[in-house]
RNA sequence: GCGGACGUGGCGGAAUGGUAGACGCAAGGGACUUAAAAUCCCUUGGGAGUAAUCCCGUCCGGGUUCGAGUCCCGGCGUCCGCACCA
């Protein structure tokens, strides 16, 4: 064999896998009908941002979701694999302001790019229900779930106090506040009061929570994020008394919300919000509270203001009466750390069994007394200095309540201010509170879903006409000033009242782009419907998705509003269920090494040379030799530059390598480390197949099956049934990582066989072999599409292996004639025996105590104990 | 502070309470080659021994069990989520 042919016979990646991807193209077989007899089976992957290129995350993600509707689909099911691109939000609207393109071109092209990138992976996808959520034909049917939404009251509009950044006169997130400036004005952000529209989620809250235990693929880690974020507590509204005389505008209540009525007795004051109505009113008639109320307002809301804060008050003189004591007084104080938009935004304070009120009190010496007591311990000699007590125990110094545990304290308040009535109301009145807060959508954007509503001064807010819609984000913007180009675009912002048919300004706000991603899984399912968002006989013929992939980052927001949204658009008629998604799975993150040089400056892996061994690695810069230090392994970013390019690997590895490798290396809900070493192993295992497969293809086979097989076809045909055993439960579970390593038992042993015959195979043998080539190629088929499709030619089928059934498994292989059992001498492996597939307990038993080693070690004595299980293992307890 | 997850060779990781380290990477040795690359074969948790074999070993300390990486209790460490939520 010449040198030319033996590089002849390499596989060649680069020519193979866009000769597949255009045979796929042209036979259609990833365009999924919505009619068809088959099951159905949805697997989605979480639709990309068009930021411009791929990233390797995405590499992970999509290759996991293709693997999955592969499989499904040789499993007989009619497989809905859909991708779109979640194409409005910030960055757009940065590269017009950085670098004057539209918005818009800048998406496309985009989306073009990416579209390519995606392409070259061989993923199935069914293109033709590509959709982008900035396209009208998308939006429009968005804006008209909106005023659905609105019919049925699901949205509200509301004055909210928002993060205001004043150089870039937008609303922030919270996550965009960054000590307690702007994330890219570098502003300091105000408080502000701005109408806002929401979403109704909180009306969702219990039913959201309640639903969570129903969601049994989801991993407990998000369905507990969930949880917490709901954040459920049950707790007692009070209304306490107070001295009109000492109330600024004659109030005569305080309403508080308390999820410890037991603690009654040890209140030492009570604090209002900032933001309370009574600190309003207040500040009104006294200058210095006003004074205070700013200065709470001055201070930060990040994470670093809050953790250093100190807890301040303010006496405003007003008092109140303990509702089960008139005669006893508590001042009433505003207080910076009370959140005016949780429970009634005022509480009693507590001292003694809450660390924050202790803070309090102890800074403006109101004291303390403990209501609860701990086990063992004395109540007289119990005292509170600097901890406060928030654990179990026994009720003191609380009259009627003494000797009380807390549940039956909690109890006993409840059901006395219940009983109790002043005016035609409760003192105290059961209530459930819950964290989740409603869904602010309002953003000052331009590139974003446009809200369908008009303001007029007659009529006030009146939804724009069905008909009507969409309504189209303007072309002609600009972006020289800041602000939203939207509120400065004459034509587009003035319109008619479409109720009285006067002066009107159109809505200018744009709705947050996690609406676009609440319901595209439902569009998927029918993108072609002009006159709705969805069919629903085919939106619940498909949904819910069976098996969604994405990223833990999205563990609350995106998956909590998709829940919210599927449940809205089941009230207005749109879908017919509650949960969008069976099955979800959270991806772990593509992360690498990162170079550090002399400069203190990153360098890019592929600006890098690694020598020497593990342990003794050194890096040197390429370019001019210099040494650079190698650093933590941490997440693919620009900032450390530590990113891979994928079409760097796909250019010189192959697809296949590259889909191989994020599958092999790590299990896929953890972090994959991302290596030149790792790639290399890929690719060799790539060459490895196309040789073994190669070899198999040149085995000249009976056509028809041997009535007999030798014990060598046998030990082939069993590594091909076992691994088919193995493989088919691990691809089910998304246990790629050990779905690789039967792959690569599974070779190692067609290797062996193939190695241990030096002449020609007998009949049976090449039979086996031949049989087990097309097991292993379908097997591999869902990870590695192109190099299978080569291989299922080279074995000589005129079909694609991507139409092809899963391989039918033959049981009988995975049995055993003998079995081997290890044998335990009190807990310690000391030997083996091997028994018949039938024998009995008696048998084996019998077996071992005749072995050497078990005599050696009873030393004539009789066994305690022999424990035999069955298939496992066999004990003997001398 | 509250909640959760995890801790196994040089590395990524396997292991329904039942032979710890599957499979891969790295490393070492060998074959082929003038040589290198590529490929193929062998070895590889630590220790003792020519060998059969034996001892130790899954973060640390206890416990349950015939048997614990796995279950329980107490530490230590790492990572993640939430956080002035009354």
């Amino acid at each position: 064999m010449t040198a030319e042919s033996q590089k002849n016979e390499r596989y060649n990646a680069r020519e193979a896998e866009p000769r597949w991807q255009k045979a796929w193209d042209a036979a259609g077989i990833y365009a999924t009908k919505n009619e068809d007899p088959r099951p159905k089976y949805y697997v989605l992957e979480m639709f990309p941002y068009p930021s411009g290129r791929i990233h390797m995350g995405h590499v992970r993600n999509y290759t996991m979701g293709d693997v999955v509707a592969r499989y499904q689909r040789a499993m007989g099911n009619n497989v809905l694999h859909p991708m779109g691109w979640d194409a409005f939000g910030m960055p757009a609207e940065n590269a017009a302001i950085e670098r004057k393109v539209h918005p818009k071109g800048w998406t496309y092209d985009n989306i073009a790019a990416m579209k390519k990138q995606l392409q070259s992976m061989g993923l199935s996808l069914d293109w033709a229900r590509e959709i982008a959520t900035c396209d009208p034909s998308y939006y429009k049917h968005q804006q008209r779930m909106f005023l659905d939404f609105l019919k049925a009251g699901l949205v509200a509009r509301e004055y909210r106090k928002v993060n205001w950044d004043p150089v870039d006169q937008t609303v922030l997130a919270n996550e965009q506040v960054i000590d307690g400036r702007g994330w890219r004005s570098g502003a300091l952000v105000e408080q502000r009061d701005l109408y806002q529209w929401v979403f109704k989620i909180s009306d969702y809250a219990e039913e959201l929570l309640a639903a969570i235990d129903t969601l049994e693929r989801w991993p407990d880690k998000v369905k507990l994020m969930q949880k917490n974020w709901i954040g459920r507590s049950e707790g007692l509204l009070i209304r306490f008394m107070l001295d009109a005389r000492t109330t600024p505008g004659g109030e005569t209540e305080l309403e508080i919300f308390t999820t410890r009525p037991d603690t009654l007795f040890g209140a030492k004051f009570m604090a209002i919000s900032p933001d309370h109505p009574l600190a309003t009113t207040a500040a009104a008639k006294n200058p210095k509270l006003k004074d205070f109320i700013d200065e709470c307002h001055r201070m930060g809301t990040s994470q670093a203001d809050i953790d250093t804060a100190e807890k301040m008050g303010f006496d405003t003189g007003i008092r109140a009466a303990h509702p089960f004591d008139p005669s006893w007084q508590l001042p009433v104080y505003v207080a910076n750390f009370i959140l005016m938009d949780y429970g009634t935004g005022a509480i009693f304070g507590c001292p003694a069994h809450d660390q924050r009120d202790l803070d309090f009190v102890n800074k403006y010496g109101l004291g303390n007394t403990p209501v609860v007591c701990p086990p063992d311990v004395d109540p007289k000699s119990f005292v509170i200095t600097d901890t406060a007590y928030d654990g179990d125990g026994k009720m003191i110094n609380s009259r009627f309540l003494d000797g009380m545990t807390i549940d039956a304290a909690k109890e006993e308040v409840a059901k006395r201010l219940e009983a109790e009535k002043r005016g035609n109301r409760a003192v105290g009145q059961r209530q459930v509170n819950y964290r989740l807060r409603d869904w602010g959508i309002s953003r000052q954007r331009y590139w974003g879903c446009p809200i369908p509503v008009i303001h007029c001064d007659k009529c006030g807010v009146v939804p724009v006409p069905v008909k009507d819609l969409p309504v189209v984000l303007p072309d002609d913007v600009t972006f020289d000033k800041p602000g939203n180009p939207l509120d400065r675009h004459p034509t587009w912002k003035n319109v008619k009242c479409p109720s009285c048919g006067g002066d009107a300004r159109r809505e200018t706000d744009t709705m947050d782009t996690f609406v676009d991603s609440s319901w595209y899984f439902a569009r998927f399912t029918d993108p072609w419907n002009e006159n709705a968002p969805t069919d629903p006989k085919m939106a619940n013929a498909w949904m819910p998705v069976d098996q969604y992939i994405g990223g833990i980052e999205h563990a609350i927001l995106h998956l909590l509003y998709s829940r919210f949204f599927t449940r809205a658009m089941k009230k207005t008629g749109h879908i017919g269920m509650d949960e969008p998604f069976a099955g979800l799975f959270t991806q772990g993150m593509v992360v690498h090494e990162t170079y550090k040089k002399k400069d203190g400056t990153w360098a890019m892996p592929a600006e890098v040379k690694i020598e020497g061994a593990e342990g003794a690695r050194k890096a040197t810069l390429i370019a001019t030799g210099e040494p650079v230090e190698i650093g933590s392994i941490e997440k693919m970013s620009k900032s450390k530059r530590n990113t891979i390019d994928p079409d760097d690997i796909m250019e010189s590895y192959g697809a296949d390598v590259a889909r191989w490798f994020m599958l092999s290396d790590s299990p896929p809900e953890r972090d994959v480390i991302w290596s030149e070493e790792g790639v290399q192993g890929a690719s060799r295992f790539v060459q490895r197949l196309w040789r073994i497969v190669g070899e198999i293809a040149d085995v000249k086979a009976p056509d028809a099956r041997p009535a007999q097989f030798s014990d060598a076809a046998l030990t082939v045909r069993k590594a091909a049934h076992r691994a088919l055993a193995n493989v088919s439960e691990d691809i089910g579970r998304l246990r790629f990582n050990r779905c690789v390593a039967h792959i690569y038992e599974c070779a190692n042993a067609l290797n062996e066989a193939i190695a241990s015959t030096d002449t020609a195979p007998a009949p049976d043998l090449a039979f086996a072999l031949r049989e087990a080539g097309d097991i292993l190629v379908r097997l591999f088929h869902p990870m590695m599409p192109h190099l299978a499709e080569e291989c299922w030619a080279v074995l000589g089928h005129r079909t694609m292996v991507a139409t092809q059934d899963w391989p039918k498994l033959e049981p009988e292989l995975l049995v055993e004639n003998t079995i081997t059992l290890p044998v335990q001498i009190n807990g310690k492996k000391r030997a083996d025996v091997t028994v018949g597939r039938g024998a009995g307990n008696a048998e084996i038993e019998a077996a071992v105590l005749a072995l050497d080693a078990v005599n050696k070690a009873l030393d004539g004595k009789r066994p305690k104990k022999v424990i035999v299980v069955p298939q496992r293992i066999v004990n003997v307890v001398v």
